[in-house]
DNA sequence: GTATACTATATCGATACTGATATAGCGAAC
DNA sequence: GTTCGCTATATCAGTATCGATATAGTATAC
């Protein structure tokens, strides 16, 4: 369900199905993520739902655009959504579990491997949130008090974006430091 | 695709759908889970592909249970996917595109209930996290360096989940600061 | 002229996941 | 004796998500 609110977030301003993907790169991608081929589907399904409306425009640059505007529905599913209290979903870590079959009748020495890969992946989605946070600040005269209401909300998104990844870098590198120290001294009594 | 190898991962001793579904909830709760309607065509799908066998055994307190047992294909594809490098998926936060989109047009301390709510609750989830953490480290004479290979990796996986929720309710405190300055002292000129 | 790249919409099949529902044995409470 | 709760398996409908594919206009490079 959260994707159709998300869509009704975006579409405070009128915009196509090709300009929202766009839009998920450039704003919300580090908390959620659509393909087309779900967008095209649920905007429609919106629409049938009277919580948008769309007409045909004319492109410069290609075929007809379905351009979609949020109706006074769509306004207030929104708002009812957004104050609803926070939706917890269960969160899934694939590699996680990967960590945690890979025991006992494995070498730690592939468990390192597998930690350095992951804490690579990891450190280079941290720097480009970091980048973002960056640029967020220059344009702000770095006064984060100073926000708009809306810059208040994105920033604080961003914020748990990297302090959340920042957390689990460091988990890395500290498991990293214990497999170190394990690999020197193997455990006698092991239990 | 994941749900397939956590299946066999937890396998590596025999049990039916009914098992592990319990098991799900005492071991790899805090890094996935699944429903018995998700988990039973799983198994028979993954016997089907010669990963798994299963054999009918009367039960002493109900219907005949199935007991599925990894075949060695199913164990050299746990291994496989063990060793294929970090799976890292696409992370969704609802509650993230939530605040996103709470902005300007409300009321700041709408948005100030709203992170009181998400601190609750994901400090709860945290104090969940400690306590299966205070009960490993008893267990273990509050020694983790003399864990079993096992142990070490199932509790790095722990504390990834400790560590990352922490600094997530770190972020909701530090944002929760925030908010409370600027109720306190609107930003004249936002930007 | 044609191959390539970008804009733009759309559909399909496969898999993933949830919640509801059905069936059925077994034991304890009432 | 029947209701309740637990064990146990199973199916269904609805939604979510991804990757592949189709179609087609426009512009640029070669």
């Amino acid at each position: 369900m959260s994707l159709d609110h998300i869509l009704l977030g975006l579409l405070r301003e009128p915009a196509s199905g090709y300009d929202l993907k766009d839009a998920f790169s450039e704003t919300v991608a580090h908390f959620w993520s659509a393909e087309l081929s779900q967008i095209y589907p649920t905007l429609k399904r919106l629409e049938e739902r009277g919580l948008l409306r769309s007409r045909l425009e004319p492109s410069p640059k290609g075929p007809d655009r379905r351009v979609y505007t949020l109706t006074g529905e769509g306004r207030a599913e929104l708002r009812r959504w957004v104050r609803s209290g926070p939706v917890v979903g269960v969160e899934r870590f694939a590699y996680l579990a990967q960590l945690y079959f890979m025991s006992a009748a494995d070498d730690l020495r592939e468990t390192r491997a597998f930690m350095v890969d992951l804490r690579d992946h990891l450190a280079g989605r941290l720097a480009e949130l970091r980048a973002i946070e960056r640029r967020i600040l220059a344009a702000h005269g770095d006064r984060p008090e100073r926000y708009s209401d809306d810059g208040f909300h994105r920033f604080a998104t961003l914020r748990m974006g990297i302090d959340s990844i920042g957390a689990k870098v460091t988990w890395c590198d500290l498991t990293l430091a214990a497999i170190d120290r394990r690999l020197a001294s193997p455990p006698e009594n092991a239990s």
